[in-house]
DNA sequence: AATGTAGCAATCATTTTGATTCTTTCTTCA
DNA sequence: TGAAGAAAGAATCAAAATGATTGCTACATT
């Protein structure tokens, strides 16, 4: 897969390792990188600058050439990459820039937007929130419910997520005595509160997070082109557990989670798939999983045929 | 708001300041960090790790205090971040790991997690994209689209984008004469097509591309607790274009996005609210700016009220 | 044809990093 | 209780990486 084993790379040091990737990253999505942009990013000398191009060459003589009328070098078609960039970790690249985002000012392709970012938690909730899980504190917090306005909790928090819309913080309420979920912008006056964590306020006791379900994700049977959502999904025909060939994509998810990402989704839930396929390109095949859900509610058509009252259940949207 | 001028930073090396943000990151977010945590995270030598310590110590002596009990170094109260963290970028060192994802394998906090990802585009694909745009080029590509199944076309691509659930390519489709938006998933067989570039086919000549809105979101009027809604987006009160001080959000975006982002956030876009609140915590108080936008049938609440027949629209959801 | 730019290569100076040794502080365990 | 161990600091010298400089080349611009 790629051109060099990796234990090639290893040996060079993190910083020369660095400029390697950047290289290469250049090379593969913008498909041209000048030496004096690689100085520029790292904010090196020419004489480093020629090395680096040196080794890479080295490294892998036919991934690029060096086109004199501009200067250039070129990514050539026998392109091999030398670190792997998962498309994940690419386009965070190129939508946010290059680097931890933290050590230098990001350049950004200009090509490429991430969604747009409405409700980034404030910092310092953040990073209170962050120490506290990493050395196993409680918070006492003011939190601003929709349903009942604002009140001070303590809180054992264990886990921060991302819902596909807002973060949560996931953690033992002692208000009300259960593992509950947070939305972050919603929390105010926060500080560590030093008081004794008890086993049973331990990530460890919260089963719906350490439960995990796998979600049968199908086209809807409503739907005209299944074969475009398989692809959407990149569903595998091999279904072993049927005698069908239906295309299914079956997600791994803790419980806890597994409810807002039907909902990010939009998975038709209901029984016999009654939701209209037009918005609903999904349907949960095995549906029944959600009983072990206590925010069903959440789960598209699940609920109402259940008869379930949504506004009586306490859930973060 | 720095414990010191960002100037002085800037006399390190990049692997330097590399060091000593993560140093600062570690103690912010997590509360602690012992020395041979910084040597192998970057594959360094004690003699440097000590080093680091000690100019992260001249650098900012009050952030930080040595506990011999278990010899880390523990965040005081007294720190101030050597380094601007803002929380969408540590979320997501949090989530995925601190660097850049190429260089070194990243090693996660455990206990952050990020939006199961269940669409990624292929690799390929989106490196071909993205070289194309970088250069300008067309691509001819295979696209299957969910109304009429797989066709081959031809785009001059401009820009990748992320909806709040796919991620899309805009760029001139040369079949429909227009500029569209294609989720990238749904591409396949991919390849630069090597053929001139129209100035009608360039990002310049995309007007709905290029048009600012300001959408004005407020929160539903039909809601119980608009201040918890307010608090959640982060509303203004400042509302100095009416008389009213009704709390209000407004959101610079382009017009080809809007629509995407009011789906998204489930933003009610009917004139008179008539959503359910419970649903729509929103309310688009200008909605009358979508006029603008092709793909307003997206927008919940709108088209309908309009009579427009979703079904006959090509939009890319 | 002259000039400027940005690449390569080689050399030497400077800076950064590694290896080693010795010390300190506190924990662990016999 | 006291010795061993672990992980920090500090200082020193060696090794490696980087910077500065010079001379060269290919091409674009004028």
């Amino acid at each position: 897969m790629f051109a060099e084993p990796a234990t090639k790379l290893d040996n060079y040091a993190y910083a020369q390792r660095e400029r390697l990737a950047y290289i290469d990253f250049r090379l593969q999505y913008q498909g041209s990188i000048a030496r004096g942009e690689l100085m520029e990013h790292f904010g090196t000398a020419v004489a480093s600058g020629t090395r680096d191009f040196t080794l890479y060459r080295e490294l892998a003589p036919e991934n690029l050439v060096l086109r004199h009328e501009n200067k250039r070098y070129y990514r050539t078609g026998h392109f091999k990459p030398l670190f792997p960039h998962d498309s994940q970790t690419a386009l965070n690249t190129l939508a946010h820039g290059f680097g931890d985002g933290v050590t230098s000012p990001r350049e950004v392709s200009g090509f490429c937007e991430d969604t747009p970012d409405l409700i980034a938690p404030p910092r310092d909730t953040l990073a209170t929130l962050s120490r506290a899980i990493s050395q196993g504190q409680a918070v006492k917090l003011i939190y601003i419910s929709l349903s009942s306005g604002g009140s001070q909790r303590v809180i054992v928090p264990h886990s921060i997520v991302n819902n596909g819309q807002r973060w949560h913080v996931r953690g033992y309420c002692r208000k009300h005595s259960q593992f509950r979920d947070f939305v972050c912008t919603r929390i105010t006056d926060i500080r560590i509160d030093h008081t004794e964590i008890a086993p049973a306020e331990l990530q460890a006791a919260d089963t719906e997070w350490n439960q995990q379900l796998t979600l049968e994700l199908v086209p809807h049977p409503g739907h005209d082109h299944p074969k475009a959502i398989a692809l959407d999904f990149n569903m595998d025909r091999a279904d072993t557990s049927s005698q069908t060939t239906q295309p299914v994509r079956r997600v791994a998810i803790r419980a806890a989670r597994a409810c807002y990402l039907l909902r990010h989704w939009n998975v038709d839930c209901s029984s016999d798939h009654r939701l209209p396929a037009y918005e609903y390109h999904l349907w949960l095949r095995n549906h029944e999983t959600l009983k072990q859900c206590s925010n069903a509610v959440l789960a598209p058509g699940y609920a109402t045929e259940r008869r379930g009252s949504p506004m009586n259940t306490k859930v973060s949207r």
